[in-house]
DNA sequence: TCCAGACCTGAAGAATCCTTCATCCAATGG
DNA sequence: CCATTGGATGAAGGATTCTTCAGGTCTGGA
């Protein structure tokens, strides 16, 4: 059920032409289209295919099954936002602690924010399609970049370990749950990224032991 | 489809006598252990009532539908995890800040561990079941709980604004629900709860205005 | 221009599922 | 002991949904 759930959720074809290209895409896109305004119970891939204007045959055409295709949707979520955490990461090289943790934080809630309509329909589907695991997987890789940065901050001694670090990501991920799940106003998002960026520094700097 | 959603969530008819009220857990019971064993995408009121040892219309007696009954166990399981929490405040009263955040996180970690079975399968449907609506409301009720203990906290001159207790519970739920999606040793859950304390404490102490 | 392969279509098969209701069993209290 | 109300049953109606496949349409290279 842990590694192995995600057999079946390859795609496939791959699109060759470019207006396969647009189908797929559209298709993703009609998916979280159909989340936000029907809800996962409700997301039927007829529902999908009409949305985005194709017919389900064409649908299966490149997702094996519905829940492929949500994984799809899923995983190209997280990626892009483990991107824009790896980019931060990498920008923050050599900076003290404190303000790389700040800039790591703060890419993480702006790449959530971006796509805050994706972001909330995929909470409704992951815990159906591998969530869990997409998430250890994409923690891990997140994880691996803010440990890379952290080895070249100039005021740490010993960097926190492996563990305390997951636990930031997670309690990240779990604050932006809660936040995009409440409908939050631009002020209030502002309020949490402040505050987020409050809790993991001072969560990394009781972790680490500082160099003087 | 925010505070509404919860109409027709409400229960069918009120156990009088004794049997029907074991009737009624082994249903809620059952549908635990549907969720785990089956998902929730292949939960069914038939196999649940299955499962109970009864049929399905006994269980339509009781809920007026597959959500209602969801909805049920759900809320059920977020109140008894309040309510440690509660309790635990409660204990903490005038202890110092650092000593009463352990004692509150520790409850809400051990309430969870308790029946981690429950809270894994409940990850699974919450998002179908006014799991955000509920989670708020249980949140609102938590952190009233916790504003109250730490009112009395000697250390403290200003306690934290509300937001900021907000912040810290949602970043308990992710935590939590990491690790127990991951599955974890008790070594784990060990580690993880001593982490867990101090993140809060790290960031109470942050937010806070200490008193010298 | 022509054709092979890429693409698309959508009706229909097959499988579940949710929920109801007519009917029967059990308990309680007068 | 009997009537009344609570409790339980499970077959079947009504509704959805997933997925396939036989047969069209479009595109790019020869």
């Amino acid at each position: 059920m842990a590694t192995d759930a995600l057999v079946a959720f390859e795609p496939r074809k791959m699109p060759i032409q470019a207006r396969s290209t647009v189908t797929v895409d559209a298709i993703s896109e009609a998916a979280i289209q159909v989340l936000l305004s029907h809800g996962a119970e409700r997301l039927t891939t007829t529902r999908v295919a009409d949305r985005a204007g194709v017919s389900v045959g064409t649908l299966y055409q490149y997702f094996s099954n519905k829940q492929s295709l949500l994984f799809a949707v899923l995983e190209n979520h997280f990626n892009k936002v483990a991107s824009r955490v790896e980019a931060a990461c990498q920008r923050a090289r050599h900076k003290p602690l404190s303000e790389m943790t700040k800039e790591m934080v703060e890419a993480f809630v702006d790449a959530k924010m971006e796509r805050a309509d994706i972001s909330v329909a995929l909470y409704r589907v992951a815990c159906e399609v591998g969530g869990p695991t997409l998430v250890k997987r994409v923690n891990h890789r997140t994880r691996k970049a803010v440990e890379a940065a952290l080895e070249t901050a100039p005021d740490i001694k010993s960097p926190p370990d492996q563990f305390a670090i997951e636990i930031m990501l997670s309690a990240m991920g779990g604050v932006m749950r809660s936040l995009l799940e409440s409908g939050p106003s631009p002020a209030t998002v502002r309020k949490a990224r402040e505050q987020l960026v409050l809790l993991c520094q001072s969560y990394m700097a009781a972790a680490t032991a500082k160099r003087v």
